[in-house]
DNA sequence: GTTAATTTGTTGCAGCACACAACATATAGA
DNA sequence: TCTATATGTTGTGTGCTGCAACAAATTAAC
């Protein structure tokens, strides 16, 4: 009857009746937690592994163990000592364990081979004079192994991701769309799978760029953010709720790039008017530069010295209208952290205050005191790293079950 | 090596590690399992449980034992057979377990009474001259419970759910604002912990709504879902993704009722303009009417009566404006339905057909191929309903351990 | 009306997982 | 060299679920 403490209610649990579950799930369970620990921070001591997953030594001792013999990770004597008591050995996830990662684009295919713990061991890229059909790709990933055989030779390869610059339906790896590439329903990871004999796996670049992000970069520990990314072909979003991305019903949620932000703004190519991809735009800030920089650093350049002019213009209004946009996604989302990539974080960079007083000005108080809105941290391999995290999605989950026998 | 059949990824899983779980974690999750799945259905036989949970008869039979010893759950003899073998018992969810609901109006404090199994054991109301402060209603909140003195008797009461007209901070239960209560940083949740005794939650109550359909309504087995009511203060939102509410950061996310629409549109109250709240709006729909009408058959009469005159145009505004933003939300959430509440059923009884048109033609193909548009199902003890699974969630995911001793 | 088939509850046992405690081991510091 | 501290290792205990055999209660068939 009596409640002391005011009790905090479970964050976000599911809402629908779950099924059991035996002992089997609970080591399997256990299992997961520790190779996922090890994968996202590359190595832990044994007793930081005890600390972070609460469980007791002998116990993490035997599942330590056991991925061990499963060939997933591997332990090293204790590097430099820590203070005082038994030194505790370190134990890694082993890179060799490796996934395909996959990107199409309009002008290149890339392959890439990512250990486990996000590491790139190998990349490998195919110009392309036009953008590659579905087939096409599959017939240059055959002829990309080859180019990777070398580095595959030493790896243990548990799957194949793809980041597609367009809509997937995440769980049969179809693209149903592709406008750059002009794909229409075609069954990727299907064919892949057929073709290369690994299980495939395809996710849209920009909720791939979000997950690489949340687990390696800048999202590092943030449950709930909303990821930006600006490139020459639009925008991409990709966004996490309470530390799961969002997929929606079918894999096609989180498309934040076609939001109306000016009902009377430019027709977008989607047919509707105003579009936030539409109005905050790579090519409309070329524009106003009159020619088209090639690198990041020659267009950060440029927002700098135009001061007064065309540029600044271009880029306050752009920055308002991003700013307006970012305040509407944070009353559908409550995210802790907005993550702003290609040129988008470039806008950010030219004029950082503009951008964070103009989202402030708009948005519910509360919401926008504890949000930070930054640009991403990893580079340009980040699609690969997470179309990798796809594939290695069953591994981490299961990481015996899965087990290629 | 070998991928034979093309394997599905998990659905959503956490991207971060998670902790450690051990046998007493499996037996409180097996124990929320069947109580969850008779808490959603009201009354399974054993059989069926051991079905839906997948778990071995005995221990079904196990935990049903436990839950009985804990007088959460009971059992009666199957009532007509139902086929050929042994008949299973009928095991019922505790009424008498039961939850406070909680919504403090502007016209009104309601007070009720809420068994497992979402039945509505009583409920009492107090008319209020204007919008209550949060310590009146705490106060009220004390009087009511002497009227509620009956039923309480009878029942074993877990805690008490607040449905509040505003924005909540989630875990600490702090009403941030409540603009047509006038309440600021109302501490409600922990005043009423102190006033009452019982643990407290609060949550805003078009998502509370949104639980309410979900659990025991029209969103009954769909996992990815969005909700909008309509009502003459505005449109609250609720989100459903992956079977879990979305809450966002601090409890803030799903704020629908302030995107963009129409930016030619009117100002809105906060401060902004063409919000859809501001153009998908009861009083310009009662004022298309010439007067307000007072039920919502009056309003449908009035629709269905007014074709061609000022009334239809205004509906047709309307609808055409909700499409485009339910599609904008198809391509944020992609959820498999949209239920729609309050007068937003009602102008979606008026022309079902042009607002399902209108949506399709904006949304992405694929997207909207699998999306149903329905109003929702149940009446107006949706909040209450919605409050008390606050006040239940905690009973429900640790069923023994909750208990009250 | 008796018997067979079917389904389900019940019980005892086996397998497995984790916690715990005691002990062994390896470091730092006195 | 000894003590304190932290950690790995091992054996034991408790708890949970699955399984198989049996008992019970119903329907269908002869």
């Amino acid at each position: 009857m009596a409640g002391k403490r005011h009790p905090r209610p479970p964050a976000s649990a599911p809402l629908r009746a779950d099924v059991g579950t035996s002992n089997a799930q609970t080591r399997r369970h256990n299992l997961s937690s520790v190779i996922t620990h090890l994968h996202h921070s590359g190595s832990l001591t044994r007793a930081e592994l005890t600390r972070r997953t609460g469980l007791n030594r002998s116990t993490v001792g035997a599942l330590v163990g056991e991925l061990e013999q499963a060939r997933l990770v591997h332990e090293t004597a204790a590097p430099e000592s820590a203070g005082v008591g038994r030194p505790s050995p370190l134990v890694h996830a082993n890179r060799q364990v490796a996934a395909l990662a996959l990107n199409p684009d309009v002008d290149a295919v890339e392959l890439g081979l990512v250990g486990l713990g996000g590491v790139l061991h190998a990349k490998v890229r195919h110009p392309t004079a036009t953008a590659p059909t579905a087939a096409e790709t599959v017939r240059l990933v055959s002829k990309l192994l080859d180019e990777l055989e070398p580095s595959l030779r030493q790896c243990n390869v548990v799957g194949i991701g793809v980041a597609v610059p367009g809509l997937v339906q995440s769980d049969t790896g179809v693209v149903a769309l592709a406008p750059h590439l002009d794909w229409h329903d075609e069954p990727l990871a299907p064919m892949l799978t057929e073709a290369t004999g690994y299980p495939a796996f395809a996710g849209n670049d920009a909720k791939l760029g979000m997950i690489a992000e949340t687990v390696f970069g800048a999202g590092s520990g943030v449950s709930d953010l909303v990821y930006l990314n600006g490139s020459a072909s639009g925008i991409g979003a990709g966004v996490l709720a309470a530390g799961r991305p969002l997929w929606g019903a079918r894999g096609y949620a989180a498309e934040l790039g076609h939001t109306l932000i000016n009902s009377d703004g430019r027709r977008c190519h989607c047919g509707r008017r105003g579009c936030l991809e539409t109005e905050v735009n790579l090519h409309r800030l070329q524009a106003a530069m009159g020619r088209a920089p090639l690198s990041a650093e020659d267009m950060q350049r440029a927002m700098r010295a135009g001061a007064g002019s065309a540029i600044k213009v271009e880029v306050r209004r752009q920055l308002d209208l991003l700013g307006q946009a970012i305040a509407g996604f944070v009353a559908i989302f409550n995210p802790e952290l907005v993550l702003l990539g290609g040129f988008l974080g470039t806008l950010l960079d030219a004029m950082p205050s503009r951008l964070e007083a103009c989202v402030a000005r708009l948005c519910f108080a509360p919401a926008a005191a504890g949000l930070q809105i930054r640009r991403v941290a990893l580079g340009e391999n980040l699609l690969l790293i997470g179309a990798a995290e796809l594939a290695f999605q069953a591994l981490l989950t299961d990481p015996i079950g899965s087990i290629d026998r």
